[in-house]
DNA sequence: CGACTAATTGAGTCGCTTCAATAAGCGTGG
DNA sequence: CCACGCTTATTGAAGCGACTCAATTAGTCG
């Protein structure tokens, strides 16, 4: 039995579906660093995040990147009428996905009603994130998207626990400081700059370079430039 | 009849289910500047753009503004299971849309499976959008965030034309400099100085205010950074 | 413990912004 | 139809936030 099969879309297709459609998915394993789809090719599978986390990312002719999204657990992967696809999916962690060929994919969304409107679901809320990224990237000073970037990894690492919950105070960051970079529009320095004035004002600690922990959730909220009703 | 049914989303429909709802349904006029749909409010309408063009932005506590979407003829606002709108939903140019109340745009998504595939390609190419637009905002200088609008804009405007078309090479700016600001980020004065800068360079002409030509094409296109593969 | 990689910190530069002044469109009314 | 006045855009000069380049420190893993 799947992991995150309770929270993941696959709740969207009947039971029956489930088994016949599980007979074509198969787990993978994915080492960190790995990437499970190349921008510009064209998309044959589509997946579900078992475990662990990946970026969705696109580059420039140069190689400059920028991160588009993140995708934790129980998180989809992927989409219907397999076009190229416009991003890579890189595994940030070593990851166990749930991987489904694009036929099968296809042939759910005409099969399930359900599934396609979860789908939909998903897509709309992926939507809303980009968006708030949008604005992040235009329109945020360092010090902010600093705050906002950890509010929301803290809330998405709590939501995709096995057993969800709020915000963690405490957690791992599933991104090194480049790859913090890429997803705010930053350096590398800059990043590390702003986690250091933040850790001087008594906001978070960082008991190593991986580890985080926020001392001052109020204030980081205020920090991030948002309308507070949001939140 | 409608001018733009033949491209919008209402194709997915059956004739027998359009007709049906197309009772319920009224055509709109917005002025410039005029809001349709609120930040944070309740939605309880959806849109389809039949002339015009309309922005979708957010906003930051202090009022600092990102555009996050240009919605052309054709296009369409909303989101079933009607939530909170993330997003305002503002005229740019006097504008005519076609309104259906929440209700019977999410019995639709129930009766009409096309349609609900329909919506969801719909939103995976606005999602495929606003992903390059994080690419922009996060990593391309001035200069390149100009040149990726110049060629956008010009292949939408060509596109949502009554008579769909290639990209224009004349057109008329809905957006005046400080839109184009917030959508690319940056300030007034900075889009100023840029288009001047490709003026200069023999890019393009700026016969007036809202006036745009482009001359050369293939420079914006390795201006912009994108890879060139990809259009 | 030692070596390698990742992160931090510092100094200087640059691109975009800010603030301020000028110019150009464009609609209006004489 | 042109002149006027208002709005929008352009241009200039100075400032600053984030970047670049370089050196140092701190984790982490064998």
């Amino acid at each position: 039995m799947c992991a995150v099969r309770a929270r993941a879309i696959c709740t969207a297709i009947s039971p029956t579906m489930r088994d016949q459609y599980g007979q074509e998915g198969r787990t993978d394993t994915l080492r960190k660093g790995q990437t499970l789809v190349w921008e510009g090719e064209y998309l044959h599978l589509a997946a579900i995040v078992v475990a662990g986390v990946l970026k969705l990312s696109i580059s420039l002719s140069d190689g400059r990147e920028q991160i588009v999204g993140v995708v934790y657990p129980a998180d989809f992967i992927g989409r219907p009428f397999g076009d190229r696809s416009q991003v890579s999916a890189t595994a940030l962690t070593d990851a166990q996905v749930c991987i489904f060929p694009q036929t099968a994919f296809d042939r759910l969304l005409f099969e399930q009603p359900d599934f396609g409107r979860r789908l939909l679901e998903h897509t709309l809320e992926e939507l809303n994130r980009t968006r708030r990224g949008m604005l992040l990237l235009g329109r945020k000073s360092a010090p902010e998207r600093i705050a906002s970037f950890l509010l929301e990894i803290s809330r998405r690492l709590g939501e995709s626990q096995p057993q969800p919950q709020a915000a963690l105070d405490s957690f791992e960051l599933p991104l090194d400081r480049q790859q913090i970079a890429d997803l705010l529009g930053l350096t590398i320095e800059t990043v590390s700059r702003q986690l250091s004035a933040m850790r001087a004002a008594g906001l978070i600690r960082l008991p190593g370079r991986r580890t985080l922990e926020i001392l001052d959730r109020r204030q980081l909220l205020e920090l991030s430039g948002d309308h507070l009703e949001n939140l």
